[in-house]
DNA sequence: TACACATATGAACAAGTGTTCATATGTGTG
DNA sequence: CACACATATGAACACTTGTTCATATGTGTA
């Protein structure tokens, strides 16, 4: 369904959806669905100002080791925590600190409903 | 499986996954998954200084005004956009300036990369 | 090397999501 | 009222996603 040209607002006015790349739009998309999971805020504020390892960081959040394992996988891949290992264990921290940024300004958002 | 109690993190050190209520959990989960959708990321860019109506909003994303209408309804419920109606036309615009924030948070963070 | 601990990975399943298509509701005009 | 325009809604579908369970990999120590 192809639309045409509308006349329903005044060219000078016409914005285009942002003026973002396809590839900006979708890093986007990506950022905000890594927040958008209970089990990776969690992780994310759990390691806010702390460096834990996987079984902690289960422990704390309340899911089973492998499920933390995944989402820290995926929290890895997107650069949004580091990992050290020392011994056996492997301690994670945040890798970025936008991510506590977005939490605070949507928590603000929140708060003002 | 219960986990018992770690003896890896002091518990000086210790953290509850961020001290938030299920609810306040729940809804920042809500907030950046309405986020995590391009059709949404592209009608709130495009809703950023501007007040548009659905057909002209279906067309700046390139999304068809069934769908325009759906995300809408979606973006309605949640208080990120407020409509007026003028006539025929219903003209929607956005309700809450942490959206613009967390969008220019995100894209600071994507662009670090 | 053999073993236990710590974490990672793969497959499979249930639950959720965004679109399309068809239809309905609401609004102004003749 | 009848009609066209603008938007909304419901059902159905394909697609994605997060978990669990089982198994694998990696690390330190006896």
């Amino acid at each position: 369904m192809i639309e045409t040209k509308s006349t329903r607002l005044k060219t000078s006015k016409m914005k285009k959806g942002g003026d973002l790349t396809e590839q900006q739009l979708a890093d986007l998309v990506e950022t905000f669905k890594v927040l958008s999971d209970p089990t990776r805020i969690k992780i994310a504020l759990t390691l806010t100002n702390n460096e834990m390892c996987v079984h902690d960081i289960a422990g704390a959040t309340g899911i089973s080791e492998s499920a933390a394992s995944h989402q820290l996988r995926i929290l890895r891949s997107l650069r949004l925590v580091k990992h050290r290992r020392q011994g056996k264990q492997i301690f994670y921290s945040l890798d970025d600190h936008h991510i506590e940024k977005l939490i605070q300004v949507a928590t603000e958002h929140i708060a003002e409903r």
